[in-house]
RNA sequence: UGCCGAGUCGUCUAACGGUAGGACAGCGGCCUUUGGAGCCGUAUGCAGAGGUUCGAAUCCUCUCUCGGCAGCCA
C-alpha cells in the first residue's frame, strides 16, 4: 500500500537540513529500542517516523538495540524486535548495539578524565540522591568531586578491572550541581555492575548510563537526525554537552510526543505485569496493545502504518481515539480480506418446503472490492443457521431481519419467510420453521420481490465447527495510566474476551491457515489463531464492521 | 516553588502575516443481495487579555492551563 507521509515538524527540519547542504544532505536515523520488552503501537509509531524519513529522504535507518543495562535486557527481546520491525515493512541498513561501541566509549570516558570534566565518585546511591538536590534547591558537590586527574584515572582503571565491588563507586561528569536542569548536576556515567550482559558475557563489570551511551553510539553511527520522545528533551543540555567536550561528530537530537491511545496502556513496565499477572496470556495476547499482539490479532502491516501516518507527529501530549486505529484496519482488511460467512451464535432454521437431502451449489463472490479474488461455491441444504440477532419474535419496525411471518434473503441464496417459531420449556426460542421462495434464487434476478434484510447463514449439514474468540478493549475507562488513586488493575475490562466455542463456518472456511485473514460477512475481520488444531480451527475477530443497527438500538434505549 | 516543553473542532493534525482545512468520532441523507463498502451533506475549534499591523492561529507582552524532570532505568 502506498503511504502518503504527511509533512510533521520533524520532516520540515530535515527539509531545512537538506537544503542547507548540512552533513552534505545526508540523512541518517536509527530506531533505538532497549531490549528489555516487546514492542508496543507507541515504537511502531517511532519505527515508522525513522525508517520513513530515510525512505523518504534517501538516507538510511539502522536499528540499534540500547543494551545498556544487563539487568534488564534479554537475547528474547532482540529476536522479537527484529521480528517486529520486518513485519512492520522494514528494512534496516545495519543492526547496531550499544555493547558494540562499550570499548570506544570507555576511551571517551578517559579522555573526559582528562580533560578534567569527569570524575570518580565514591558517595553512595544515597549519598548522591541527598545531594542532587530538589526542583528547586540546587545541588551540593560531591566531597571527591576534586581528586586529581591521575587519581581519577586510576580509579576508574580499578573500576574496569574489578578491583571494587558493585555501587562501591561511579564516574560522574564534572558539569554544574546549580544546574536549574537536574540532568546537568554531575551526571552519572558508569555504575560498576556485575551482570551477565546478553551480548557482552562478563566481559565488563562498568556499564555506561543511557546518557553517557546515547549520543556517543549516534555520533559513531553518524546519526543526522536523533529522534526520541519528549522525556528526553531535559537531557538535551547533556547529550550536546558530552558531544562537544568529546568534539565528536554531532548528531540533532529532536523530540516529539510519545502515542497514547485510549483504552490502553503503553508503559513497557505496565504491559510486563500484565503477562506476569496472567492478565492476558502473553506478550502476543490479542487485546495486547504489542505489535506481536496486533499481528495476531488479524491487523495488518499496512494498517499500521496507515495508522501512523494518520495520527502525525507533534510535540503536544496526545490521547487518540482508540477508533482511528479501528478504522486503519477496517479501511485495509476491507480492500484485502475475502469475505466468508460464519454463524456464532446458531439459531436453526429448517426450511420446510425444501426437499429432504437436496442440495444445491450456490455462488459467492469473495470480495467485491476486488474481481480478482475470484468466487467460491457454497452449499445450500434444507436446515442452516443462521445468527440468533438475525430474528426478533416482537421486532421493532426499524428491524429489517427475520421475524414471525416477514421475510429476509438468505445471502447468495433465497428469500426465506418465517412460518413458525419454536421454542424449549423456558420460552426459549430454539428452532425456525420457514419456507423460501424457489423463486428468489440468487443471481438469477427473475424475482421481483424486494426485501429490506440480508442475513448470513451456514449449512447444518456442510457448516464446520470454530472457536471464534471476541476481543474487546482491555480497559475500561479511556486512560488506564492516568488513575490517580488506586490501580489501574481495576480498569481491566472483565470482558474483555469472549470466547465461541461452537460457531459454526462454512466449509472453504476451514480451509485458511494460520495467519489468515477473512472477513465474516456482517459480522467483522478475524484472523486464524496459532491455537488452531486439525480438529477446530480458532479464530480471532480483530475488529468488527461498523455496525448501523447497534447504533439504532442505542439510540431506542 | 526551579528548569524545559506544549496549548487549533469531541479526538488527532494542517496553516509559516492574507478565506482556519483534512482525518476519525457525531449527526442527517442517498445507495445497497453484507444495516458492510461507497457517496453526499452538516455542526462544532485558534486557552485568555493586551499590543504591533491594512490584515494575527502565526510576531511581541502578560496571564492561565496541561505535561516532563529530583534511578547507579531507558
Amino acid at each position: 500500500m502506498q503511504v502518503e507521509r504527511a509533512s510533521n515538524f520533524i520532516h520540515e527540519i530535515i527539509e531545512d537540513d537538506i537544503k542547507a547542504n548540512k552533513h552534505n544532505g545526508i540523512v541518517q536515523t536509527r530506531f533505538p529500542p532497549e531490549p528489555n520488552g516487546y514492542l508496543h503501537i507507541g515504537h511502531a509509531k517511532s519505527i515508522c517516523l525513522n525508517f520513513g524519513i530515510a525512505q523518504k529522504y534517501s538516507g538510511k535507518c539502522n536499528l540499534r538495540f540500547d543494551d545498556t543495562n544487563p539487568a534488564k535486557e534479554e537475547t528474547e527481546y532482540v529476536d522479537s524486535i527484529m521480528e517486529d520491525v520486518r513485519w512492520l515493512g522494514f528494512n534496516w541498513d545495519a543492526v547496531y548495539y550499544a555493547s558494540d561501541y562499550f570499548d570506544q566509549m570507555y576511551i571517551w570516558a578517559e579522555q573526559l578524565i582528562l580533560q578534567g570534566d569527569a570524575f570518580v565518585d565514591d558517595s553512595t546511591g544515597e549519598e548522591i540522591r541527598l545531594s542532587r538536590g530538589t526542583l528547586t534547591e540546587p545541588g551540593k558537590e560531591s566531597p571527591y568531586r576534586n581528586r586529581t586527574i591521575n587519581e581519577n584515572l586510576e580509579l576508574f582503571r580499578g573500576m574496569r578491572s574489578g578491583t571494587f565491588p558493585d555501587s562501591s563507586k561511579t564516574l560522574r561528569a564534572k558539569i554544574d550541581m546549580n544546574s536549574p536542569n537536574i540532568n546537568m548536576r554531575d551526571p552519572i556515567m558508569y555504575r560498576i555492575l556485575r551482570a551477565n550482559h546478553h551480548r557482552t558475557g562478563d566481559k565488563w563489570c562498568i556499564y555506561p548510563m543511557y546518557d553517557w551511551a546515547h549520543g556517543e553510539s549516534d555520533s559513531i553511527e553518524k546519526v543526522t537526525h536523533s529522534i526520541c520522545t519528549l522525556e528526553f528533551e531535559n537531557h538535551r543540555p547533556l547529550y550536546d554537552w558530552f558531544l562537544e567536550k568529546l568534539g565528536i561528530f554531532h548528531p540533532r537530537q529532536i523530540e516529539f510526543a510519545r502515542l497514547n491511545i485510549t483504552y490502553t496502556l503503553m508503559s513497557k513496565r505496565k504491559l510486563l505485569e500484565l503477562v506476569n499477572e496472567n492478565y492476558v496470556t502473553g506478550w502476543d495476547d490479542p487485546r495486547m496493545p504489542t505489535i506481536c499482539g496486533y499481528r495476531r490479532r488479524g491487523y495488518t502491516p499496512e494498517s499500521i502504518r496507515l495508522f501512523a501516518d494518520r495520527i502525525g507527529v507533534a510535540k503536544r501530549d496526545n490521547m487518540i481515539d482508540v477508533a482511528q486505529l479501528e478504522n486503519c484496519v477496517r479501511e485495509d482488511l476491507n480492500k484485502s480480506a475475502n469475505r466468508m460467512m460464519a454463524v456464532l451464535n446458531p439459531l436453526k432454521v429448517v426450511i420446510e418446503n425444501y426437499a429432504d437431502n437436496f442440495t444445491e451449489n450456490l455462488n459467492g463472490v469473495n470480495n467485491p472490492e476486488d474481481a480478482a479474488k475470484g468466487s467460491r461455491t457454497i452449499k445450500f441444504s434444507k436446515e442452516i443457521y443462521i445468527e440468533q440477532d438475525d430474528f426478533m419474535e416482537n421486532p421493532s419496525k426499524q428491524f429489517h431481519r427475520l421475524a414471525p411471518g416477514t421475510e429476509v434473503r438468505l445471502r447468495y441464496a433465497y428469500i426465506i419467510k418465517c412460518e413458525k417459531v419454536i421454542k424449549n420449556e423456558q420460552g426459549e426460542v430454539i428452532e425456525l420453521r420457514c419456507s423460501y421462495d424457489i423463486d428468489t434464487k440468487s443471481g438469477t434476478g427473475t424475482s421481483p420481490k424486494k426485501v429490506k434484510g440480508t442475513i448470513h447463514w451456514v449449512s447444518a449439514e456442510f457448516g464446520k465447527s470454530s472457536e471464534v474468540r471476541l476481543y474487546d478493549r482491555l480497559f475500561t475507562i479511556e486512560d488506564p495510566a492516568g488513575i490517580k488513586d488506586g490501580n489501574w488493575r481495576d480498569a481491566i475490562n472483565p470482558h474483555s474476551l469472549v470466547v465461541v466455542s461452537d460457531a459454526k463456518i462454512e466449509p472453504a472456511l476451514s480451509e485458511c491457515v494460520v495467519g489468515d485473514r477473512v472477513q465474516f460477512e456482517r459480522l467483522g475481520y478475524f484472523a486464524v489463531d496459532k491455537d488452531s488444531t486439525a480438529d477446530k480451527i480458532v479464530f480471532n475477530r480483530a475488529v468488527s464492521l461498523r455496525d448501523s443497527w447497534a447504533k439504532i438500538e442505542k439510540k431506542n434505549k
